[in-house]
DNA sequence: CGTAGACCCTGCGCGC
DNA sequence: TGCGCGCAGGGTCTAC
């Protein structure tokens, strides 16, 4: 479900509604996540604290609390955290919940529990094992063809399993690496060791441009993407190549094809993509 | 070291 | 209507 643009969507959709909000409790239905979640720590965490910001690193949430500590909340692949009335009936799924003191609840649902739900001392984020090994933010300033093209040094993966390795660029996943490869017109299984660098420069172009419309478009909702208020997005429209096997590609109008890569579905037009 | 594959889990759509 | 299969936007671990 949910790469980069999900994720800074829901971040914007939730940063008016949470910041200034106290959390006045906390629920944890299910604490099977992908790793357990700590019922006492999380409560003794965020209990009785109001949030003052909200920050996104890779495809993690992090919901700043006074007192230093953070939040941090991961959607996995079928993730969800939505506001709804402090009354509404739990749904299926809904593992963690957070009551706040306007009488809204933050319900985390998570059909897969692929997800993450834990809280830390904010000044510990940088060596949290979660976040100490991550790469470069595609969206900072300095992600441009010269930094992949360094990365990229001594390695020979292919361009879309580069794009995917969080150690190296984080937050493009499964879609918007067959998107950005699309649009900047390279063959997802060429070798990283076979990139001339003025295509990194439109690889990184790509990528940004590929993100940031994304984002405005409020995200992919190709089943159940949504924002913190519930709202779809509609990327999905816009999309090139992903999910569209044997349509004519928009730029040149090959068909589209389907390859497996590292396990996952990717999709690529053989026209006008080398 | 870098890379490929298995695995975690539930739900959905498809062909039969 | 039901069943089995393959597939799904994440990340981590192991074996080579």
């Amino acid at each position: 479900m949910p790469e980069l643009p999900e994720i800074e969507v829901l971040r914007r959709s939730l940063e008016r509604p949470l910041v200034g909000r106290r959390i006045v409790g906390v629920r944890v239905r299910n604490p099977a996540l992908r790793e357990p979640v700590d019922r006492r720590g999380l409560g003794r965490a965020v209990r009785g604290r109001r949030v003052s910001g909200l920050r996104r690193r890779a495809k993690y949430l992090w919901i700043d609390l006074e007192g230093a500590r953070t939040l941090v909340v991961h959607l996995g692949m079928s993730g969800r955290l939505t506001l709804v009335a402090e009354d509404a009936p739990a749904v299926k799924h809904e593992h963690v919940a957070f009551r706040l003191d306007d009488g809204r609840r933050l319900r985390f649902r998570d059909p897969r529990r692929f997800g993450l739900v834990f809280a830390l001392p904010t000044a510990g984020l940088a060596d949290d094992p979660h976040f100490a090994a991550l790469g470069l933010e595609p969206l900072d300033d300095g992600f441009d063809g010269k930094a992949l093209r360094r990365l990229a040094g001594g390695r020979r993966a292919p361009v879309k399993s580069f794009l995917m390795d969080a150690r190296l660029v984080v937050g493009v996943g499964n879609i918007y690496a067959s998107e950005a490869l699309h649009r900047a017109g390279i063959h997802p299984r060429r070798s990283v060791a076979r990139i001339a660098a003025a295509r990194w420069r439109g690889l990184a172009d790509g990528i940004q441009t590929t993100l940031e419309q994304a984002i405005a478009e409020g995200g992919t909702t190709l089943n159940d993407f949504a924002d913190g208020e519930g709202r779809t997005g509609y990327f999905q429209v816009s999309l090139g190549v992903y999910g569209r096997e044997g349509e004519p590609c928009p730029r040149c109008g090959a068909a589209i094809r389907r390859l497996v890569l590292g396990g996952r579905s990717t999709y690529y037009c053989p026209g006008c993509q080398r």
